[in-house]
DNA sequence: GTCTATAGAGAGATAGAC
DNA sequence: GTCTATCTCTCTATAGAC
């Protein structure tokens, strides 16, 4: 009874199995708290057997973080590149983003801890959010002048949103654990996503002349 | 030339030293990435000596939350316990928020990198915390019922300005080099004061009826 | 109080068998 | 490809002299 050929070898199957252990840990412990070994048992392997796959532990943390950027930035770079006006593309964009956690729940701690630990330039991180903020910019200068849209510096808004998010969805149940639960489960993510968009409608839209201060 | 009897005994001064020093290595490092002989080193001691003062690395880290987070938690609550309306002491506790970060530029890493660590409970964070938010609910419901205050959650609303705030000033320089120099720097934090005051009135004002979705 | 010396535990990396 | 065995380094913590 010998199973059928899978369509993925044994090989890539246990790469991806390092890979997906190790980001979870990753997330959760940071770098330097994430013994290989933890990762090998998780997966159940011999530790010796990751550097078949890795050739250290910086590589295989710099291709988990590949990874996961590379699938946020994807998302979020075809709903901002997509045809509409800017909120509604700017929805769609945090809506991205959402969707990309639900799938990844490793994205938010790990982001927070490589932003926190990069020191000088983070090559990894740097790869891909350099061309993320350069298209927010491309993205606010055709949208210049739409009077509707709130006179903004791309860099500050956009990391207001983000660092808004990032901290209610991982901080909040060390904070306030009254709250129960995991935030990154599907309907709090549901309702996490109703409140960014809230979020986001407040800091993009232009204020009225009568409420500049 | 001896030099005149300090006000404080040199046992004092020393352990000031260490802590003010862990305190900037643990915020640049992370726990498990600073070694204590980089703290001994830096501030003319051996090891061992460390010791005298904490009996290990842990209690070492833990005094120095609990330094920081004292000082945090005291400005603010004053702010925010003050006569006055809502909006105003909301005002309030902002300024003492950027103020606390301006005396001790760790706290926004400190804090991030202690709320991401946090496994199940952490102690000397929930110390703190607990009585803020406490307080923060204290604060809004004494305000129900005022028409210019949204109706808001008081986990979610402090956590989006916190969070938007500590990813601004931890994270626009890996992010976005381009933007030059420190955040903590006196001049850029009186900005982001000015900045944090805008998102907070855009979040804390009643939407008028029309705004409504 | 601060030091030197050292014990002891872990963790990453490497060599080589199967 | 995966394993066992081992090397080596680093860091914490302790003991005890000064």
């Amino acid at each position: 009874m010998t199973a059928p050929a899978p369509r993925t070898s044994r090989a890539e199957r246990t790469r991806s199995a390092i890979l997906e252990t190790a980001e979870a840990l990753f997330a959760e412990r940071g770098f330097e708290a994430t013994r290989l070994e933890d990762v090998a048992e998780r997966v159940g392997i011999r530790r010796a057997s990751i550097v078949y796959y890795f050739k250290d532990k910086r590589e295989l943390y710099e291709a988990v973080l590949h990874d996961l950027f590379s699938e946020l930035l994807a998302g979020v770079q075809a709903a901002l590149e997509a045809p509409g006006p800017l909120l509604e593309r700017a929805d769609q964009a945090i809506v991205a983003w959402v969707e990309t956690i639900a799938r990844r729940p490793s994205l938010p701690r790990l982001l927070l801890r490589e932003v926190l630990d990069a020191r000088g330039t983070a090559p990894v991180l740097r790869a891909h959010t350099e061309p993320f903020f350069e298209l927010v910019r491309r993205v606010l200068a055709r949208s210049a002048g739409d009077s509707l849209v709130a006179e903004i510096d791309a860099a500050h808004v956009t990391s207001a949103i983000a660092g808004a998010s990032l901290f209610q969805l991982t901080a909040l149940p060390a904070l306030v654990p009254e709250l129960g639960g995991d935030p990154l489960a599907p309907e709090r993510l549901a309702q996490h996503r109703e409140q960014l968009l809230r979020l986001a409608h407040r800091l993009l839209r232009a204020p009225r002349r009568a409420e500049r201060k």
